[in-house]
DNA sequence: AATCTCCATGTGATATTATAACATCTCGAG
DNA sequence: CTCGAGATGTTATAATATCACATGGAGATT
């Protein structure tokens, strides 16, 4: 499940946000923003932490925990479960990354400067994850929550389908 | 975790779907709609498959596989995983319960007559669920994924908060 | 500088959730 | 009756996640 695993095309198995565009300079921006809002709140994103973020960043997809826990251990941090959990525990917490609660996965955030509810679309055929918004307290389920006296703290939105790049694949 | 467990306040320990209501009545209904329909459709609402429905409806609450594998074993079913699941894999499959990502969880679905989109309200402190209907899809979530030329299938809407029961109990 | 405290990390063990693989059984179609 | 599809049962194992406890490092306090 390593990158190693990646064939020569450049990005058709692992299709990111069904967008093209520079991985490297996408990397960077968000890791600067990570580090100036953990800088700014006294937040340590620590090595591992670091590291984990930028795993997930350049994969630009949903990974397991054990995935990660598999890189980290190539990097040379500690291989057991908790190293990995906690790591993403703190990253989650602070919206550095989302878990994909339908994979059991996790995913680089791609705009953490501020808080959001996000919703994904998550592709059954190649796994590729998209993160857009949403705002599910604002509309029918908002309505009946209130109506129902429940309380809303946070919601996971994700919708299963076809991403376009197998879409076109499958058409072909 | 059977219903043996549970003490003389009616349902207080298990707030249902936010609302008391006539239990028996509603367990007896939802499993007449469910038969109906699968002679119907001729689907075979087996002996598993019907007593783990029943269950779902009695606890009228999110139960774990194990859980409910638990309870099969003592009604004299198979005791092994696949047991569970595989009866669950058909009602899921066949809409008759939901299963609900964020608890690894599953409830009996309170309106299995017609094929719907589910979105479902859970407690954090009580894990009661309550479910409704949603069209995430046709909402700004449609939009966007329409405009990306993904083709959503299925979508997960989940919001996590305090129900009314346990809110009024935490300002008491 | 020594020490204290808080939080992060590392590790072993274990819990929880889920699936693979294969034998057997049952029921309806032919 | 026989055949085939699908349902069930069982063993084994995979994948995901947490607990508990020891160690370590950075800043605050003395």
């Amino acid at each position: 499940m390593t990158s190693d695993s990646r064939p020569a095309p450049v990005d058709s198995p692992a299709p990111l946000g069904f967008r093209k565009h520079d991985h490297d300079v996408c990397v960077e921006q968000v890791l600067a923003i990570a580090e100036a809002r953990c800088a700014r709140e006294s937040l340590r994103l620590t090595p591992v932490r670091r590291k984990v973020l930028e795993l997930l960043l350049q994969e630009h997809r949903a990974l397991g925990a054990y995935a990660i826990l598999d890189m980290l251990r190539e990097a040379g941090f500690g291989s057991q479960p908790p190293v990995a959990y906690r790591a993403l525990d703190f990253l989650a917490k602070h919206g550095f990354v989302h878990k994909i609660e339908r994979l059991n996965a996790f995913v680089a955030c791609v705009h953490p400067e501020e808080a959001h509810s996000p919703a994904f679309m998550i592709c059954r055929l190649c796994d590729a994850v998209a993160e857009t918004r949403s705002a599910p307290a604002k509309g029918a389920l908002g309505t009946v929550a209130r109506e129902a006296g429940f309380q809303i703290e946070r919601t996971v939105v994700e919708a299963e389908g076809v991403c376009p790049a197998c879409a076109d694949q499958a058409a072909s």
